[in-house]
RNA sequence: GCGGUAGUGGCGAAGUGGUUAACGCACCGGAUUGUGGCUCCGGCACGCGUGGGUUCGAUUCCCACCUACCGCCCCA
């Protein structure tokens, strides 16, 4: 093989391209429903712009960026997600002005980058659809926007959906949590798994998801974070609880459900799926959550915020194996038969006639014969084919067929140029 | 970054240190000169991921690299 496509990548073919743009239409409607508004930043932004927004809590920065060098010495990042571009956005077109209606609310679909080892539904390119809405704390903006994701995932066609949710309480809440997960921690340090002995001290909520067996037995035991809220993020957090009731949405508290990022605090949830895709193990399709601190984290004013991010592959996934219908438009309204070279130029003629009155037509370009002709256009689900060999040059009108039904007529050259729309329709009805 | 499995035509897949690399699907052509299905006949890898090495000889053995897949780390 000459060329490859880079480590982790994929070349989104047609067939499979169709499908994609169904998940973008449909994600569109469902936003457009609850007012978010579309917004397209840059796919690399300067390196500051996540490594600030991540911290230094783990090896994101180091290991999982897709950074370099341009020709001007500018250290570069491919967005290995969406928040922390738009959040750049937000402050440096200053969207927090008072001209704006507050909140404001967007989302972004498009390519990701992480330099990852891939594995399936793992990409180095992937891509992920967003929403993110700004200066709100209200608990109904966290309420509305878990309610679009299910809303938006249900539209997809995914079933089996369990919608999880936490709380992480304030920057206060999460340094006195710490803390005492770090207390509790450290009379087991010798019998943590080399890989949580490493994060203890790195980043200790992650013990709590740690996939080795004793740690989880060790954990099971550890303080939960709803002990040391305060008063505010324990109302916060009953609100949601509430609101989420009285709109009929199930839902999970899950104590130990934490975020590998510092920037998130008060409510966090995740949206997951016991489909087929995943061997009938619940996995996230959807995680989001509320970062009050991250815009003025990067240099910003002090206003609060509230995203979700979904992977498209995944969903992808997800459909494909819970086979969900897609709507696929595989239907040719018109084939078009030549016989023999003399019918060419006719046949470029009233193609192009046919295209430019709005249906989809195709013909062959090969020389081959009618017997091939009729196969292809069979194959692509031709509605009519229209035949044009000596005679009907000679007669100067073409043959059409039904498919459906096999019927044949003659329709005049001049009338398939002046009105096609009339002879498709009778020809179909 | 670490560990494991794999890589044969458009797709699926068999195979062997040695004269012509099975088979199936798809595709193309033909079976009364211009009509869709079925059936039948025929065609379709100068090559077995790439590059080295061992050997009289390698797709088959060895090494390196690339890529995919699975697990770990990480997970925004």
């Amino acid at each position: 093989m000459a060329y490859q496509r880079p480590k982790g990548t994929a070349d989104i073919l047609p067939g499979e391209s169709e499908k994609w743009q169904y998940v973008e239409q449909t994600a569109r409607d469902v936003f457009k429903a609850y007012q978010f508004k579309e917004i397209r930043t840059p796919m690399f932004e300067n390196f500051d712009v996540f490594s600030r927004s991540v911290g230094d809590t783990s090896d994101i920065v180091t290991k999982e960026m897709y950074d370099f060098f341009d020709k001007g010495d500018r250290h570069i990042v491919l967005r290995p997600e969406g928040t922390a571009g738009v959040v750049r956005a937000y402050v440096e077109n200053k969207l927090y002005g008072p001209e704006h209606q507050k909140p404001v609310k967007v989302y972004y679909m498009g390519p990701m980058f992480r330099y990852e080892r891939p594995q399936s539904g793992r990409m180095r390119e992937f891509h992920q659809l967003g929403v993110e809405a700004f200066g709100s704390e209200s608990p109904a903006i966290d309420v509305e926007t878990i309610a679009m994701a299910l809303q938006l995932l249900k539209q997809f066609g995914l079933k089996n959906l369990k919608l999880v949710i936490n709380t992480l309480g304030d920057l206060e809440t999460r340094q006195a949590y710490r803390q005492a997960l770090i207390d509790f921690l450290e009379p087991h340090f010798a019998e943590l798994s080399a890989d949580s002995k490493e994060r203890l001290h790195k980043n200790p909520l992650r013990v709590l998801d740690s996939k080795d067996k004793h740690d989880q037995e060790i954990v099971k035991d550890a303080p939960s974070i709803l002990d040391y809220l305060d008063e505010a993020s324990t109302a916060h957090f009953t609100t949601v609880k509430q609101m989420l009731e009285s709109l009929g949405i199930d839902y999970e508290i899950d104590a130990n459900m934490v975020r590998g990022l510092d920037y998130y605090n008060h409510t966090i949830f995740e949206i997951m799926s016991n489909s087929k895709a995943f061997g009938g193990n619940y996995m996230t399709v959807c995680a989001g959550g509320r970062y009050n601190g991250l815009v003025s984290e990067l240099g910003g004013p002090d206003a609060p915020g509230f995203g979700f991010g979904l992977g498209v592959e995944r969903l992808l996934l997800i459909m494909a194996a819970d086979e969900v219908p897609l709507p696929v438009d595989d239907q040719l309204d018109v084939y078009l038969v030549g016989i023999g070279a003399a019918a060419a130029p006719a046949t470029l003629k009233l193609i192009q006639a046919i295209r430019g009155a709005g249906f989809s037509a195709e013909r062959d370009y090969l020389d081959r014969k009618p017997k091939a002709q009729f196969k292809t256009a069979n194959r692509l689900n031709a509605k009519v084919v229209i035949t044009i060999g000596d005679s009907e040059l000679a007669a100067k009108a073409a043959n059409l067929k039904n498919m459906a039904t096999g019927e044949e007529t003659t329709v005049p050259f001049t009338k398939i140029e002046s009105d096609f729309k009339a002879i498709f329709k009778t020809a179909v009805k």
